[in-house]
DNA sequence: CTGGGTACGTA
DNA sequence: CGTACGTACCCAGT
């Protein structure tokens, strides 16, 4: 490689063929997304092109793509490249992807009807050498190497994505026996399968060298045919017509009008923001690291527009800088520490200003004044403070005793409401994207700082990247509100009033925990523990051997090998054994060892749900989970470390775990406190359907009112499998349930499927009319809205890719009306906080599972917390019929259910 | 030790 | 060929 910065190097590229080679260099079955796109193609291509980047780095770049199989040479040749088969299906839709990602790289594509990629290349090559530039080509297509000189080098892929040959003249010289320039007379006489090109049977690279070099090239081969002795002579004779036909195609066009010239394809960046987007589209994840690293230091962003005036203040110091620093004017607050269940510790505070001046103290090292002085600044609502994900900090805080109020912005909230589909919201990463700025390390959690920061004192490098993490914070604030404020408020409203509010109520539930009788889960444990290992042994038993229940592929091969059971669904590692599948094999044959292995399922589930909340429960006795506010898409929380969103319910086994959240010391009881069928009320708000609405207004049991309308019989006379059928398709609907996938559910034909939902929407027409409406705005307007507005952009509803693109309508359906349970749950939950503090009551709200809340009820308070709940939630946002709240109330959660 | 794949719990 | 999550385990990669 040339250390020659002064040339321009212009890299060209093949983008059909290096996809085609990439397609089958890696299984298509590794590569997709959770939508079921396959991304190998998409994958290998960008893989090659970062290695070039990385290897070769050009200072301009070209893609070439064909158009079509039609060319000048197909019309000059029928046959030309005929004996390739139509591109695989998991192939195809792959092309306009790579194109996403070369356009979210910014490098240009180029294409010319009626000639094929390597035209293209052929004649940006010449421009650019008689341009005096280098020039590297990378084409799968051997016809390149007769573009080969000392100033162009073909980059020849090999098997897999990481193997690249540079072929030089010297290289082709060495493999074919010819340098490049009669590399098109060599091809001609051997001809090129893949192309459909025969050319003299007996004739292979060797021989053709030998007659191309004696004779002067393919002219003088021709022109003294007579003169060549032997079989193979015969054969040239016999076939001179094929080789002047395979010399005439095989030419590439160097003259072509191009809309671009070499000098125009200087590569000058790219766009951060669109290839974060396509790669989290795609789930690129490695990819995504290697390209960053590489081109970030390929193009080092510059930390300009401010400057940090930092620093570290001493014992003593605080106070005073926060007096004049931290006032009126807002300023980020960035924090390291440890955090998590329901607590945390701070290890350092950084805080910046917008003018130029961040501090760094040591909250261990604050004498008197100090300390009374930060928490007086943190406490106070009227001196404004930006933080990036709060409520871990605040839980810190609360640990050392600090109170937070006059958080004005939380920019991972507003980064979550701006984009509620992003894997994740690292400052690090919102930085670079929203700021342009490179934070160069993440504070590890641990608060052990030892990084080194060039042309910084060691010393203080860490603090100094505390300080421009919250520097970034503060900017990043003011990024994400004007991107907020762009729908009219509705963004903003929802950060303002609803996200930041509750984050506050969060840290609140987080912080108490809910109690644990952990001898009770101890004794279930091992209750848990000897199922599991009887229904192990049964199993073993059953087989006649020992064997690991837990293993699919060892379960595989014991059902459908050794014991020839029927196959069942297939899936990518062969086919499932998941229980439905078992369940119905044991109906069908009644193998005895399924039995054991759907016991097995059942208890070790279990078990393993046990030993979670034992090792989750903290020394207080109570388990503290930790709800995160941005992870789902549509604006519900989700619960982690340990999930209480999903302990068990269905089974009567299930809820004995329930039975272990109990009511803790100095309380009197749990209560719980649900929705009843809110995200059916909602359709039947949002879609105004009025035999829907008229049904729940009813007050009677919705599914039946629904069932006796669908099958016109009288309320009473709705039998169980009328209403169980009725009920599926209610809850289905709003997730975009087809009549298959009904019939699935059902266990019946798609017929009668079909028959049931035609049924429905004939009775209930507002809702066949509503999802359709919904499926519809969404692709014209790009996004979905819930009741507040809260936006899920769904771009693949205008995907060429059909999988993908019904994936994004059944999103589509289910967003607003899942999202808008959130929403109003999300309301409440603020709602019954206020009310519980302005009623003085003591009894606390400790968890959320969507549709219920879960309450600790202090003595003596049921029935006015009864009230207070049922009251704030019914009214916490106007629908088109009622909310209806459904409490229950006993000494643990399973009790308190009704 | 990490990550994909499978399976399964909840709303 | 029904949405939204989190976790456990196996197993093949590193």
């Amino acid at each position: 490689m040339s250390d020659d910065v002064t040339t321009p190097r212009l890299l060209l590229l093949d983008g059909h063929s290096l996809a085609y080679r990439a397609y089958f260099a890696l299984p298509v079955d590794n590569f997709s997304t959770h939508t079921g796109q396959a991304t190998n193609a998409v994958f290998g291509f960008t893989s090659m092109l970062i290695n070039m980047l990385r290897d070769e780095k050009p200072t301009h770049i070209v893609v070439a793509f064909d158009v079509s199989r039609h060319s000048f040479r197909t019309d000059k040749y029928a046959d030309y490249k005929a004996t390739r088969s139509e591109s695989p299906q998991p192939f195809q839709g792959q092309v306009s992807l790579i194109k996403e990602v070369l356009e979210a790289l910014r490098i240009p594509v180029v294409e010319k009807p009626g000639y094929e990629a390597d035209d293209v290349i052929a004649t940006l090559a010449t421009q650019a050498r008689e341009g005096g530039m280098d020039v590297l080509i990378s084409s799968g297509d051997r016809d390149a190497f007769q573009l080969a000189t000392d100033k162009v080098t073909i980059l020849y892929p090999g098997r897999g994505v990481s193997d690249v040959r540079r072929m030089t003249p010297a290289a082709i010289e060495e493999k074919y026996f010819v340098p490049p320039s009669r590399y098109r007379d060599k091809a001609a006489l051997v001809g090129e399968t893949s192309d459909n090109l025969t050319g003299v049977p007996g004739v292979g690279d060797k021989t053709a060298a030998k007659w191309i070099n004696e004779y002067g090239g393919l002219d003088g081969v021709v022109a003294q045919a007579d003169k060549i002795k032997g079989k193979a002579g015969e054969s040239l004779r016999a076939h001179l017509a094929e080789v002047l036909r395979n010399y005439d195609l095989n030419a590439l066009v160097c003259d072509l009008e191009l809309p671009l010239r070499p000098e125009d394809a200087r590569w000058a960046g790219w766009d951060r923001e669109a290839v974060h987007q396509l790669f989290d589209a795609l789930e690129f994840r490695v990819l995504r690291e290697r390209l960053y690293s590489y081109l970030e230091a390929v193009e080092p962003e510059a930390e300009s527009g401010f400057d940090l005036e930092a620093q570290v203040l001493p014992t003593g110091g605080v106070a005073a800088w926060l007096t004049e620093h931290a006032a009126a004017a807002p300023v980020g607050v960035a924090v390291t520490g440890t955090f998590g269940r329901g607590t945390g510790q701070v290890s350092g505070i950084a805080v910046a200003t917008g003018g130029g001046p961040a501090a760094w103290f040591d909250p261990a090292a604050l004498d008197e004044t100090d300390e009374r002085a930060v928490a007086a600044w943190l406490a106070d609502p009227a001196r404004p403070k930006v933080f990036h994900d709060a409520k871990p900090i605040l839980l810190a805080f609360r640990a050392h005793g600090w109170t937070l109020a006059g958080v004005t912005t939380d920019t991972a909230l507003a980064a979550y409401l701006a984009k509620p589909d992003q894997r994740g919201y690292d400052l690090t990463d919102l930085a670079l994207r929203y700021l342009k700025r490179e934070l160069k390390v993440d504070a590890p959690d641990d608060g052990q700082l030892t990084l080194s920061f060039e042309g910084v004192d060691e010393d203080t490098a860490a603090e100094e990247s505390v300080m421009l993490r919250a520097r970034a914070t503060l900017d990043l604030a003011d990024v994400l509100i004007a991107e907020l404020s762009q729908d009219g408020g509705e963004s903003q409203r929802l950060l303002a009033e609803l996200e930041q509010p509750l984050s506050a109520v969060l840290a609140e539930m987080e912080s108490q925990g809910i109690a644990a009788d952990t001898d009770y889960l101890s004794e279930l444990e091992s209750n848990f523990a000897a199922e599991v290992k009887s229904a192990q042994q049964g199993a073993h038993e059953v087989v006649g051997r020992e064997f690991n229940l837990g293993s699919p592929k060892q379960l595989q091969e014991i059902l459908f090998v050794e014991r020839g059971l029927p196959k069942t669904k297939k899936i990518k590692s062969g086919y499932t054994t998941d229980a439905d599948a078992l369940q119905k094999l044991f109906t069908d044959t009644g193998d005895p060892v399924l039995a054991h292995l759907l016991r097995h399922r059942d208890v070790a589930k279990l078990k393993s749900t046990v030993d979670g909340l034992l090792k989750s429960t903290s020394d207080d006795g109570r388990i503290h989970t930790t709800f995160n506010q941005t992870v789902a898409a549509t604006g519900r929380l989700s619960s982690t470390d340990p999930n209480l969103q999903n302990i068990p319910i269905r089974t009567e086994e299930g809820r004995r775990i329930r039975r272990a959240f109990v009511v803790g010391a100095g309380f009197e009881q749990l209560m719980t406190a649900d929705y009843s069928q809110i995200e059916m009320r909602i359709m039947a708000h949002l879609s105004e359907d009025v035999a829907l609405i008229e049904a729940f207004n009813s007050g009677e049991d919705f599914h039946a009112v629904t069932a006796s309308s669908v099958f016109h019989v009288p309320l009473g006379e709705v039998n169980a499998d009328q209403r169980r059928k009725i009920k599926a398709m209610n809850y289905g609907l709003a997730y975009g349930l087809s009549a298959f996938g009904l019939s699935n559910q059902l266990t019946i034909s798609t017929t009668e499927a079909n028959a049931l939902m035609e049924e429905y929407f004939l009775r209930f027409g507002g809702v066949r009319d509503y999802l359709q409406t919904v499926v519809n705005q969404a692709t014209k307007d790009g996004y979905t809205a819930t009741v507040l507005g809260r936006r899920r952009y769904l771009p693949d509803l205008t995907s060429d890719n059909r999988q993908r693109q019904e994936m994004a309508k059944r999103m589509a359906l289910n967003a607003p009306i899942q999202g808008s349970a959130a929403d109003i749950m999300k309301l409440a939950m603020l709602k019954v906080d206020a009310a519980l503090t302005s009623s003085g009551l003591t009894s606390r709200m400790l968890l959320q599972v969507h549709d219920e809340l879960v309450f600790e009820v202090a003595p003596g308070e049921k029935e006015p917390l009864e009230e207070l709940v049922r009251r704030e939630m019914g009214a916490a946002y106007p629908l088109a019929v009622p909310l209806e709240v459904s409490v229950g109330t006993g000494r643990d959660w399973n009790g308190a259910d009704h």
